[in-house]
RNA sequence: GGGAGCAUAGCUCAGCUGGUUCAGAGCAUCUGCCUUACAAGCAGAGGGUCCGCGGUUCGAACCCGUGUGCUCCCA
């Protein structure tokens, strides 16, 4: 016993005759499950050598995509991983369809957030920028960008996008900095570039002006403090109310740090219990700075105590007030948050300490009349997260109301066309509707400085250069050009100012306008970006597009046809991902364990066309599974390749009409959805065409029995099939896809370069023969199971009338007997089944009968045909009850009535059949 | 405070112009299988008051109103 066991697993390898392959060797050649990590580098290397995604001008048509520039301060996250696999889909499958496609990378300079860690990184040197010039801290920056950019470019290549590197653009690089710059003096020459004082958002950490759109509010719980003036007359004398005899005025505040810098006490003219103001001054506690009572309706009498502290140099409203009644402004903040000179008291200490402090020594000192609590909304620097400081401020604006109108009627005309349209439309168009001006300079050096140049008195000159402003101020001014003293504007532009122009300037379109590349490429097909930047960028965009092409027709004016958003990615319990949560994966690590084509089939599979989706790590298990059912497919067809028999009579007719109507229905459906940008539905139809259809069915239909041939005609046609199913998914999966295409057919062309083919003919008979068959194995294989019968166990079959018709086509006949194991045809006056039991299936209105020599549950059987038949005959008087309804037959489409009298139909005959079986059952 | 969206199986979601072989998919669950491509698999099964209420209609998951719960955007 312990000999047999031990010697005859060798035995095979032993024993192999010369020639064949034993599987044992076989598996050698092919591994036993897929191994991405070697396939991938591969590849990647050998498309980029043979240079296939690298774009130059021919006579195709363009398909243009920029890739929206990740920010250089760190590494892609699953946000942008889900959008550089919808590009990188919508890129290839473009280049398979004959267009010349071009998916320009790059990267965006991120002025705010890389300027704070270049100096955190200076820091932790024991550098201090302060100590350092503009130029030795840009060549700091560019060291920092040289980093980490390529870390980004890297996990793009690692992701498999199919991106023309020799076109890859930074938003610092030499020539998009002067293209900025250029289009700086271009808005100002126009009149749509300003200077002013405004009140901005102040970011305190970063030390400067925010965009409205930088800010983040938050709800909060906040305190109100009332807080009591000392009210004076002109002469100096204390004031009571002569109404209720107390003296002084209250006031409520948030914001008790800022009564410094206080320049009037407001009261609503209406309020009869200030009437008595007239002429009075209040004193600003702790400070005693007297200041003037106004009078104005802006405040409403019934919040707080009604009246209210004007604040001029630290609130909007205030400020505007301020305006209106010619109020001083004291600011008593410096940039950094803290107490400036003019607040007298707690200089310098920080803006939140100081608040504790004066709560304190108001207490003491007895002004303070009482506290509330109080839900307020405050905002934070979406870059730094410290709360925002209202600030006024002198700074650069753009006006967008000329520039918003024309980009939002290029989205209403559908020169655009928003993708998913109904979710965002509303969006971008409320947004456009109620634009105000961009506040585009920035307190920084990581960026395009502004070209303003100032004289010693103010006067201001915009130009491109300092050789143009000085000649400009010469004629301007009549002064000689050597004596003229300019200094230039410390502060450069907003990031956006400078990605706005991306669609034209990856091409050098502002730089050197007009250029072949520029001509050719422009306007992009789609842009891919994330809904959370429709109005930094997205619509921004169009407005640039719009400026700079005003010349052409609206068609190429635009940057880009369709606007596809995708969601935003959430972990798995549907929160945001983001650092301090430290939910968000490390895109490289989910590669090497997934590899790249699992990571883009489980964000895709789970990702519905803007909406925001849960990511799971299962669902990239999902991806790597089927990579597997790939890869052992690949394994089962080369097997055949050594097991051809030329002169096999062609039996597998059936299967091959059937899988290659199929292929040709599916293609239409997915088109489609290509067409709508639904490329998660594209994906769930061809995976489940390939696991389902392909592997489950149709391999199963054609595969050759234990050591038997296969013909040369299955072979061939089943490995075409497959090469087209590889080829649909190449998009998606461009790794494994590519890999089993070369395994599969030696030295063919790559996948990614294979055009598509348009689709054939549906031969709808054989789809309907075919579903048929599917469904009759299954009911079968169901009884099988639930009678305990084992597949390999032979039973005596016989079919009802309407089964022997369908099957009267003997391929189809032949397949129904192999897959549901089958082996004794019998008649009902057949011998063999005397004394046998019967089971009955029964499928739509066919029937077939099982005879079995073991004992059945009959009671079983009959409970179950009964349930149906009840069922059945609901669903029947449902159907005659609407079609004997004159309403239904008058207004229901003449199709709908024509469905429902066929349904009837068809009930009839199923109920007719489930009658038959019962009454088989009784005898 | 203003606006938009969502609510369908245990979970994540499809469900196009309203038409009971239309309540569906994937994952998860249960059952049986190591069947020479695949146990990362095969074969089968169960599972839902389509958020509540009212209305329109011959007919509602779908249209309208309303309530509840959640999410996002803007001030």
């Amino acid at each position: 016993m312990l000999y047999c066991i031990l010697v005859i697993p060798y035995l095979p390898l032993f024993y192999s005759p010369p020639n064949i392959p034993t599987f044992g060797a076989f598996m050698k050649e092919l591994s036993k499950n897929y191994e991405p990590a070697q396939v991938e580098i591969k590849w990647n290397q050998r498309w980029k050598e043979k240079g296939f995604f690298n774009s130059f001008p021919d006579n195709r048509k363009p398909f243009t995509v920029v890739i929206p520039p990740p920010n250089v301060t760190g590494v892609l996250h699953m946000g942008h991983t889900l959008n550089e696999t919808v590009q990188d889909i919508l890129v290839r499958r473009a280049r398979m369809n004959g267009f010349n496609a071009c998916w320009v990378p790059g990267s965006d300079h991120a002025s705010i957030a890389t300027e704070a860690k270049v100096v955190n990184m200076l820091r932790e040197r024991g550098i201090d920028k302060n100590s350092l010039s503009r130029e030795e801290f840009l060549q700091y920056a560019f060291e920092w960008k040289e980093k980490y950019g390529s870390i980004i470019y890297n996990q793009i290549e690692k992701l498999g996008c199919s991106v023309d590197w020799s076109r890859v653009t930074f938003t610092m690089d030499a020539d998009y900095y002067r293209a900025v710059i250029k289009v700086f003096v271009d808005l100002y020459n126009k009149g749509l570039i300003y200077r002013g004082a405004r009140m901005i958002n102040w970011d305190p950490a970063a030390k400067t002006a925010l965009s409205d759109e930088e800010v983040e509010y938050k709800d909060l719980q906040g305190k109100l403090y009332y807080i009591r003036y000392k009210l004076i007359d002109e002469s100096g004398k204390e004031l009571a109310n002569p109404r209720t005899g107390e003296m002084g005025i209250v006031i409520a505040t948030q914001r008790p740090e800022t009564i410094m810098g206080d320049t009037a006490v407001c009261v609503n003219p209406n309020d009869e219990r200030y009437a008595h103001l007239r002429n009075a001054k209040a004193v600003v506690p702790l400070i005693n700075r007297s200041i003037p009572i106004i009078f104005d309706e802006y405040v409403d009498p019934a919040f707080g105590t009604g009246a209210l502290k004007v604040t001029p140099a630290h609130d909007i409203n205030d400020y505007n007030l301020g305006l209106k009644h010619n109020l001083e402004v004291v600011d008593t903040l410096n940039a950094d948050g803290t107490l400036s000179e003019a607040a007298v008291i707690f200089v310098g200490e920080d803006r939140f300490s100081a608040r504790k402090k004066i709560v304190a020594s108001l207490i003491e000192k007895g002004f303070i009349v009482k506290d509330e609590e109080y839900a307020t909304r405050l905002g934070y620097s979406q870059r730094t997260g410290v709360v925002v400081e209202p600030r006024i401020s002198t700074q650069w604006f753009l006006k967008m109301k000329p520039l918003a109108e024309p980009a939002l009627k290029a989205v209403l005309d559908g020169d655009i066309t928003i993708h998913p349209g109904d979710k965002f439309l509303a969006t971008y168009k409320y947004w456009l509707e109620n634009v105000k001006d961009w506040c585009i300079s920035r307190q920084l050096w990581w960026g395009q400085q502004i070209p303003a140049w100032y004289d010693d008195k103010g006067n201001v000159i915009v130009a491109e250069s300092e050789a143009e402003a000085r000649k400009n101020y010469a004629s301007q001014f009549g002064i000689s050009n050597n004596n003229i003293q300019l200094t230039r504007d410390e502060d450069v532009l907003d990031t956006w100012f400078s990605s706005w122009l991306w669609p034209m300037e990856v091409f050098k379109g502002i730089s050197n306008p007009g250029n072949k590349d520029v001509q050719y490429y422009y306007p992009g097909a789609v842009l891919v970006t994330g809904q959370d930047i429709i109005f930094f960028w997205v619509a921004r965009m169009i407005m640039a597009g719009l400026e700079y092409n005003k010349e052409k027709p609206i068609e190429k004016a635009i940057p880009f046809k369709d606007v596809y958003f995708t969601g935003m990615v959430r972990d798995k319990q549907g929160r945001k991902m983001s650092k301090q949560l430290g939910n968000s994966p490390d895109l490289l690590k989910l590669i090497d364990q997934y590899g790249a084509d699992a990571v883009r089939f489980g964000i895709m599979i789970s990702s519905p066309a803007g909406n925001d989706l849960l990511f799971d790590t299962a669902s990239l298990e999902q991806g790597k599974y089927f990579n597997n059912k790939l890869w052992n497919a690949l394994k089962l067809v080369k097997m055949w390749e050594q097991k051809i028999d030329a002169d096999l009579p062609d039996e597998n007719n059936f299967a091959i009409r059937w899988f290659e109507s199929r292929l040709n229905e599916v293609q239409a459906e997915v088109e489609k959805l290509f067409s709508e940008f639904r490329l998660s539905e594209g994906l769930k139809t061809i995976y489940s065409l390939v696991w389902d259809d392909f592997c489950s069915w149709y391999l199963e239909w054609v595969k050759p029995g234990f050591e038997q041939s296969v013909s040369e005609h299955v072979l061939s046609k089943t490995k075409s099939f497959f090469t087209t199913l590889l080829q649909w998914l190449h998009p998606y999966m461009p790794f494994v896809t590519e890999e089993i295409n070369a395994l599969l057919n030696a030295g063919s062309t790559e996948l990614c370069i294979k055009q598509f083919k348009p689709a054939g003919k549906v031969d709808t008979g054989v789809l309907q023969q075919g579903a048929i068959l599917k469904a009759d194995i299954t009911a079968i294989r169901d009884a099988r199971k639930k009678n305990d019968i084992k597949n390999s166990e032979t039973i005596s079959f016989l079919k009802n009338a309407v089964a022997q018709q369908v099957y009267s086509d003997s391929p189809m006949d032949a397949l129904l007997q192999k897959q549901a194991n089958i082996s004794v045809i019998v008649d009902n006056a057949d011998a063999s089944v005397a004394g046998k039991e019967r089971i009955v299936v029964s499928s739509s209105d066919r029937q077939f009968y099982l005879y079995i020599d073991k004992k059945i549950d009959i009671a079983a059987q009959r409970d179950q045909l009964e349930k149906d038949l009840v069922y059945h005959q609901g669903f029947l008087q449902t159907i005659s009850k609407k079609l004997s309804n004159e309403r239904f037959v008058q207004n229901a489409r003449p199709e709908v009535v024509e469905l429902e009298r066929k349904k009837m139909t068809d009930a009839e005959a199923r109920i007719k059949a489930i009658e038959e079986s019962l009454a088989q059952l009784a005898v």
